[in-house]
DNA sequence: TTGTAAGCGTTATCAA
DNA sequence: TTGATAACGCTTACAA
């Protein structure tokens, strides 16, 4: 292994020079010097020890990138959403000149423990961390970086979406097209912040129209039987025409459970999702969906990581970004023959 | 930021001591010491300062996972494949007590210094690699696992699948089914080891049968026009009725290509896919796929790297696992009534 | 412009 | 069963 040690005594200098140089603090030290240890450098292949610069400086170029972890069976990333944010973010995280650790993280002691024993100069939150914030805010003076958070807590540092016009624009979008018998299919909406401001931003819109949407039509939806499901929905007296999915992953399965049971998307029923990961453009038909785009929140994430780091008293910024429908096949227009 | 030391001070000890408790080394110290130090610590909040251990033991509890960067444009986690891969590989290895780096490299030098800069213990390479890997192997006597790997250096440890079996699987089946005029659409053949083995299984086994693929109907596709492609294939005077596609996210295109020119599946095309990712079953119809079980690959990669760190003199192994056929829905009987 | 000395928090080694 | 001491490779702070 080399060391800046072995540099400098090849060099003829002290290690210290050595160091300099390798940081970049040219200024400091001759150029002919410079180019001299550059060189040699270059030809032992000497790479930087990060441990000894952590704990000789007490700060590292280290972000962790901590994902709430749901127990056995399903691990985060097999969501298309968060590998897609993974990938974007570790991508400019990269760029910084930062690594990055990657952490499943079940309770306050692990992400304690993923943020303190690495000296991490900061980290990025994805997927629902909305309980201990305020305590890992107080046992950590780096930065921290909340994703899609809806905690009471108000000083944090947060990009997220406007769920809430999502739930709007889907709801608009379905009652231009005529239909007003409508569902909402998510994961359960209590305690989750986003789900439920989908579904308010979907219902109060709707109630402005003078629509409402029972109760039985708002289905905490585990996956399981979706075909029973659509069947209480659409093979009713007073059938739903029209579903807001609140992922396209979920709008997905229904697709396939109506495929199932002869109902034809969007004769039958129009369905709209949330998203718009890479694979809904290639449903059939096309989703209709709105969109966020994630790359971008993994952006902004990344460079509120970065504007925090180099200035540390930066104001707490909760960034919303806006979202848009894309319109595609799923959703048809009730009453004009199209039946 | 409590240390050793502080605890040893509270507890009347030598920080040497602190160590050998925190280490689990209760055999070398006294109960009622272990038990009050462990006190003491708890009460404190004491995390152990990584990087002093990696300096101080010259051996780090950290794995980097390598993933090689295609550039702009598409991150390779977006690849369903790839981040299922790493989301398993993620969580055995933090089931072993070790903590995971994620990397994005695109050459040699970026891989040299992620597995040397923090003196990582072991490697796992996810995507194609089979450039350097001599090169890497003699620079870092680190345990180095590959995955899917047809690299010309032999002793190496993989873990990787029968991708010629894949091949003849599916060739198989779609003769089985009456399909005789088939294609093949995948990436890049040449220099991809993965594809290749699959086409070569493929082809093989249907000229084993009598059946030959005519060079233009081995596709090599970059998910621009995919209808174009297809009208090509099946608006001929001999039309293809079955398609091997390398992956199930390029059988969604196929999919999707096939909707919009009124080619319908499997009734005037069959497609079949591999991998069997997690929509693949929602496709409509589902997909018939070769399965590859991506987590098993992923939990024996980690196997490999723990039984190679543990054991540095551990046989050099190439793990072949097999794969198997999915029936669903997406390849339908030729010649029967059905069309 | 360059060098010296101390120390970051831990473990290895040897001594008590 | 415990402790003293010297590393590990680097940076900070100060001196020359």
């Amino acid at each position: 292994m080399v060391t800046l040690k072995d540099i400098a005594e090849k060099a003829g200098v002290s290690s210290m020079t050595v160091s300099r140089v390798m940081n970049g603090n040219t200024k400091d030290v001759s150029a002919k010097t410079t180019e001299r240890i550059k060189k040699i450098a270059d030809e032992m292949g000497y790479i930087p020890n990060s441990s000894a610069r952590v704990l000789a400086s007490r700060s590292s170029r280290l972000i962790a990138a901590l994902l709430s972890d749901y127990g056995e069976g399903g691990t985060p990333l097999e969501d298309s959403y968060s590998s897609c944010f993974l990938g974007e973010l570790t991508r400019q995280i990269q760029k910084e000149g930062y690594d990055l650790m990657l952490h499943y993280v079940k309770d306050y002691t692990d992400i304690n423990y993923s943020l303190k024993s690495w000296k991490v100069a900061g980290a990025v939150f994805i997927g629902m961390f909305d309980e201990n914030i305020r305590k890992i805010q107080k046992d950590n003076s780096i930065p921290l970086i909340f994703t899609d958070s809806y905690s009471t807590v108000r000083s944090i540092i947060n990009v997220g979406i406007d769920d809430y016009q999502g739930g709007e624009l889907a709801a608009g979008y379905l009652l231009e097209k005529g239909h007003k018998n409508l569902a909402f299919i998510g994961p359960a909406v209590l305690g989750n912040g986003v789900i439920m401001h989908r579904l308010q931003g979907f219902c109060s819109f709707l109630r402005e129209k003078g629509v409402s949407v029972p109760l039985e039509h708002i289905v905490d939806f585990g996956s399981d039987d979706m075909a029973g499901l659509l069947k209480r929905l659409c093979f009713s007296e007073n059938p739903v025409t029209g579903i807001f999915a609140t992922s396209d992953v979920c709008a997905s399965w229904i697709y396939a459970a109506a495929y199932r049971l002869g109902i034809r998307i969007p004769e039958d029923l129009s369905v709209i999702g949330f998203d718009d990961i890479g694979m809904s453009r290639y449903m059939i038909p096309p989703l209709t969906t709105i969109r966020q785009d994630i790359r971008r929140k993994a952006k902004i994430a990344s460079e509120l990581l970065m504007k925090n780091i180099q200035n540390p008293d930066s104001p707490m910024e909760n960034i919303v970004m806006s979202v848009e429908l894309v319109e595609r096949e799923s959703v048809g227009r009730l009453g004009t023959g199209y039946f």
